[in-house]
RNA sequence: GGAGGGAUAGCGAAGUGGCCAAACGCGGCAGACUGUAAAUCUGUUCCUUCGGGUUCGAUGGUUCAAAUCCAUCUCCCUCCA
């Protein structure tokens, strides 16, 4: 069956509002963050861990899996849930961000036909269209299929942007047409850099093609700033359907989020948790805190004493430090489990507080503790 | 007893008259990370009141100038008796 979203309340104060997202898996409650598992795994967990810190939909990617093992592997073993063991909703990206991220400051062709560009796992000459992708996804067996997109640099220019977002438009076109997963839901993607009018010409022809959801993409890219990030979001949201999720794509900063929520957006995904979790950092809700630091050498308490996440309830900021110094990856897997936790408690607790009628007071809130006042966290 | 080799910053290790406060690696300390080429990358690591000060086993010497040359001493390693 493919997803349904159902709009449950509307905030008062701003565009903040509550959904229901119904999967076949079972029905998930937006706002909502999803956990990334690019390569057909959220790095160094099991899929039970993710599930049991509340995860709902989990990403991946088809660029990534069409390299490697191949799609048609994943066909083989039967879809991309059963190659990997997760029973709940996958979300796969389309590898129009892959294209930008890979081959940033390398060679690559974009034509209206498609991209041209080099494999990173090899160098081979790869060829990616609108079609190829959802082909790919189509064969991964994903519940929610992403659009083909550009994603250009935040750096680009309004007629290399314009340009971009009339290709993007056509790529979407193509793209649907040949979408025929009937438990497949596709989304459009709205470009636009933070330009008023090219969101508005992105968003508005995006949703005249009539896609199941829509997502605000090439956000949080290469210094951008975060003026141009709420720009992108404030100029799309207006031109998107109610009754339609909302996905900001690759936001997972606590206050992003909350911003993100603020401003009408339901789903969020990003590899920050469980990369900074890798590299030693923690989310705590006084801002981030880098375990490795000297002065949690000899810190025997949790790393948030009022998280309920599997990491807090067992182990140590001391315990945690010493695994990251001593290069164990056990550092990277409870950290992992902590982050991915915090961002979704956060998206809880937002729900919670938009429920209540007192989200921008929660927002307020959090952001006023976060950033601020790191030691209380000791 | 004899012959040779060696001692360099927390550790390992380059350097063998000036460009040396001394490469590089490790260790230490810190930072970055937003649709994952990332269990990665970057910075920093003698002291300093940022003017400078004190270093290359120790002491003395040669030289305008010494980690680098000479002398003596201390310790370590290898080989021969």
């Amino acid at each position: 069956m493919k997803i349904k979203y159902k709009l449950t309340k509307k905030d008062n104060n701003c565009n903040a509002r509550l959904g229901v997202i119904e999967t076949k898996y079972g029905n998930y409650e937006t706002p909502m963050f999803m956990p990334v598992g690019t390569l057909a795994n959220i790095k160094t967990l099991v899929p039970e861990e993710v599930k049991n810190e509340g995860a709902g939909i989990i990403l991946s990617n088809t660029y990534h899996l069409w390299l490697r093992p191949g799609d048609g592997i994943i066909k083989e073993a039967g879809g991309l849930h059963k190659f990997m063991n997760y029973d709940g909703p996958i979300l796969t990206d389309s590898g129009g961000f892959q294209v930008f991220s890979l081959a940033k400051n390398k060679k690559k062709d974009i034509t209206e036909d498609g991209v041209h560009f080099k494999s990173h796992i090899d160098g081979s000459n790869l060829f990616l269209t609108p079609e190829k992708s959802i082909q790919i996804q189509n064969n991964l067996d994903s519940d929610i299929a992403m659009s083909f997109d550009e994603c250009p640099p935040a750096s680009a220019d309004y007629n290399y942007l314009k340009n971009s977002v009339e290709r993007t438009l056509r790529w979407a076109k193509r793209g649907k047409m040949v979408h025929n997963n009937p438990n497949q839901a596709l989304f459009g993607i709205v470009q636009g850099g933070a330009y008023e009018d090219l969101r508005k010409l992105s968003a508005t022809k995006t949703v005249e093609m009539d896609f199941d959801g829509y997502a605000v993409g090439g956000v949080a890219n290469d210094g951008e700033s975060k003026e141009d990030m709420y720009k992108a979001i404030d100029y799309s949201i207006p031109y998107l359907p109610e009754n339609k999720i909302r996905y900001l794509m690759g936001v997972g900063e606590p206050i992003d989020i909350l911003e993100g929520v603020e401003r009408g957006i339901d789903i969020f995904d990003c590899v920050l948790p469980t990369r900074i979790a890798r590299h030693g950092n923690a989310f705590t809700k006084y801002g981030k805190i880098n375990l490795r630091n000297k002065k949690y050498e000899r810190d025997f308490t949790s790393i948030d004493s009022e998280c309920d996440c599997y990491t807090c309830r067992n182990y140590t900021k001391a315990y945690i430090r010493h695994l990251l110094v001593s290069k164990e990856v056990l550092a990277g897997r409870l950290l992992s489990i902590h982050n991915i936790r915090f961002l979704i408690k956060l998206t809880e607790d937002i729900r919670k507080s938009i429920k209540n009628d007192n989200f921008i007071e929660y927002k307020k809130q959090f952001i006023k503790n976060y950033g601020g006042c790191k030691d209380e966290i000791k």
